[in-house]
RNA sequence: GGCCCUGUGGUCAAGCGGUUAAGACGGAGCCCUCUCAAGGCUCAAUCUCGGGUUCGAUUCCCGACAGGGUCACCA
């Protein structure tokens, strides 16, 4: 059979380069030794998602430890999946997380020199990889339609043999000259797939830079690589462009794994050398009582708008990222509290080798501790974001007084230090937690544990003593003050002493109070809370508290 | 079902032939204390199961079991 012929008449582009052309257009890169080149290769089908983040992470961490460069690739190459304004999306959600590109698609840069970025430009190199593939003998041209493919996995499934085009049931494979362009003439569409060398008698050993040694079975399948449209499919673009865009080390998802073999193939049919590879575990989550993948449709967590809209802080986020993938990067956060996460020495062969369960509890921990961290003018600005975007009508007029809420967050975050609070976990819930310090958003639980007469007494003999300028302990000898007049004990030593002698204590009287200036029967420090509500507002809540 | 990956407390996990089997989150308790939070201290809780190899296995090998992944003209 004449294969360059065939080729020609398979591949029917006359403006092809010859493929030694690309090997000078995207040469090797010049980099150090260790430095690696990642890369985030994202289809645009929808949107971007935590497990995204995840191995965004693991990329942009590899390169930047090592001096290397991480890059923004789109596979582009299914079209019905295809969702505009994927590609900005993806860039804004991970700039959010702090994770940013040195190169790629839509960014701009002048390190792009190993572009097209998105797949679809990128066609007139498959394809004249593909015609020098048919030359050589290494593919073929399959007229097999959908129907037929169902019939022959039908048959296969039935008689428990393994699935797929190979061997035997590759029907196409040994076409004869006139068969082919009989179909060719008719017009019947096909695809083009590789004529694989391999057995699955041959064992192969590889290794992984997470999973260490994996053993796989050669590739025998005659895989597709160019579909009928005239795209490459994942497998055939992936080896291109790896190749041509210098990737050292590709690191993607474990379900990635069981199609290693034929990417060896393909490298090898190709005369490429592989890149590294690393196979990462994917985030699990508890579902009934078994582990499943996090998945898109079922989990909103795993939506990354899930953190902006729930006010997670974002370096939260990416630190509780970060202790899944290196898990010693916990106890180096621990050791450095104020040290950024970049300064820890990442390693991708020290991430686990099993499936994590994503852990909201240990998320909320990390972000209770990060917001605390802040400044309450950061804090302030933090939680302002959050507010313009997705707080209500109330929450935007409160924020315009800035110097009111820094002191209210003076307050609630324990600044200064020492006696540092983590009141607030995310900028959701931190802004709830505030509601109280103003009129229009207080709603008051007036539940006292006390008869009404008991109450009514501690608020109006407090009323009348209570003046702002007093300090914290005179505030307080006030409040024990109170406890005689009800038959309460003003010390608590003495109440554990003889717990039967008192109806109460002083923790007792501050309740009381706390109930009628917070609403609630906990807060931080009440005597400045009173002093920030201003003697006005903290006695009138006295007085509405009354029964 | 075939193939591949994984298997240490509730969760994330360190460990790499001999350890009282780290640490963190969560839980329980105590202290501190006007409540809460924070902080300090203490406690409970783990090597999936069989066989080997070895003087000795959580660690190495084999098998079972369990969980996960994958078997497209999707990535």
């Amino acid at each position: 059979m004449d294969l360059k012929k065939l080729a020609s008449a398979l591949i029917t582009d006359t403006d092809l380069l010859p493929i030694e052309e690309y090997e000078k257009i995207y040469p090797e890169r010049v980099r150090g030794e260790k430095a690696e080149v990642t890369r985030l290769a994202p289809s645009p089908t929808g949107f971007i998602h935590l497990g995204n983040l995840y191995s965004a992470l693991a990329d942009e961490r590899s390169a930047h430890t090592t001096g290397g460069v991480f890059y923004l690739r789109i596979e582009d190459t299914d079209e019905k999946r295809k969702v505009d304004g994927a590609v900005e999306s993806v860039i804004r959600s991970l700039k959010y997380f702090g994770i940013d590109f040195d190169e790629g698609a839509e960014i701009d840069s002048p390190l792009n020199k190993y572009g097209p970025y998105y797949q679809r430009q990128r066609a007139k190199i498959y394809r004249a990889f593909v015609k020098d593939l048919i030359e050589r003998g290494l593919a073929y041209p399959c007229f097999c339609t959908e129907d037929e493919l169902n019939a022959v996995r039908d048959k296969q499934t039935q008689e428990k043999k393994t699935t797929g085009y190979y061997g035997e049931y590759a029907k196409c494979r040994n076409l004869s000259e006139e068969e082919i362009y009989k179909n060719l003439a008719e017009g019947k569409p096909y695809v083009i797939r590789l004529k694989s060398q391999g057995s699955v008698e041959n064992k192969i050993i590889f290794r992984d830079a997470i999973k260490g040694e994996v053993t796989v079975t050669e590739n025998d399948q005659d895989v597709v690589i160019l579909k009928s449209d005239g795209i490459p499919t994942y497998h055939f673009a992936h080896a291109i462009d790896d190749h041509f865009m210098r990737t050292t080390l590709v690191i993607r998802g474990e379900e990635w794994l069981s199609s290693l073999p034929v990417h060896i193939e393909l490298h090898k049919v190709l005369g490429f050398k592989p890149p590294r590879y690393a196979h990462t575990c994917s985030l699990m989550k508890m579902d009934g009582d078994t582990k499943r993948k996090l998945s898109k449709r079922k989990d909103p967590e795993l939506s990354l708008d899930y953190y902006r809209k729930a006010g997670y802080f974002p370096k939260a986020v990416v630190k509780y990222l970060m202790t899944i993938l290196n898990s010693d990067f916990e106890e180096w956060s621990l050791k450095n509290p104020d040290g950024d996460y970049r300064d820890f020495k990442f390693r991708i062969e020290k991430m686990g080798k099993s499936g994590a369960l994503f852990d909201l509890e240990k998320l909320n921990d990390i972000s209770r501790t990060e917001i605390s961290k802040l400044s309450p003018e950061d804090c302030f600005a933090f939680l302002k974001s959050w507010v313009d975007e997705f707080g209500t009508d109330a929450d935007k007029a409160h924020f315009k007084d800035e110097k009111y809420i820094i002191k209210v967050l003076a307050l609630i975050m324990g600044a200064g230090g020492k006696k540092r609070r983590k009141d607030i976990e995310r900028a959701e819930q931190g802004v709830r937690l505030i509601d109280y310090f103003f009129d229009d958003t207080f709603k008051p639980d007036y539940t006292f544990r006390f008869d009404d007469a008991t109450v009514n007494c501690v608020l109006d003999v407090f009323a009348d003593m209570y003046d702002p300028a007093d300090d914290n302990s005179v505030w307080f000898a006030k409040v024990k003050s109170i406890a005689p007049l009800i038959g309460f004990a003003s010390e608590m030593s003495e109440y554990k002493a003889n717990p039967e002698a008192f109806k109460g204590n002083v923790s007792d009287v501050a309740e009381i109070l706390r109930i009628a200036v917070t609403g609630m029967p906990n807060s931080p420090d009440l005597c400045t809370i009173m002093n920030i509500l201003g003697k006005e507002r903290s006695l009138a809540r006295l007085r509405a508290a009354r029964r």
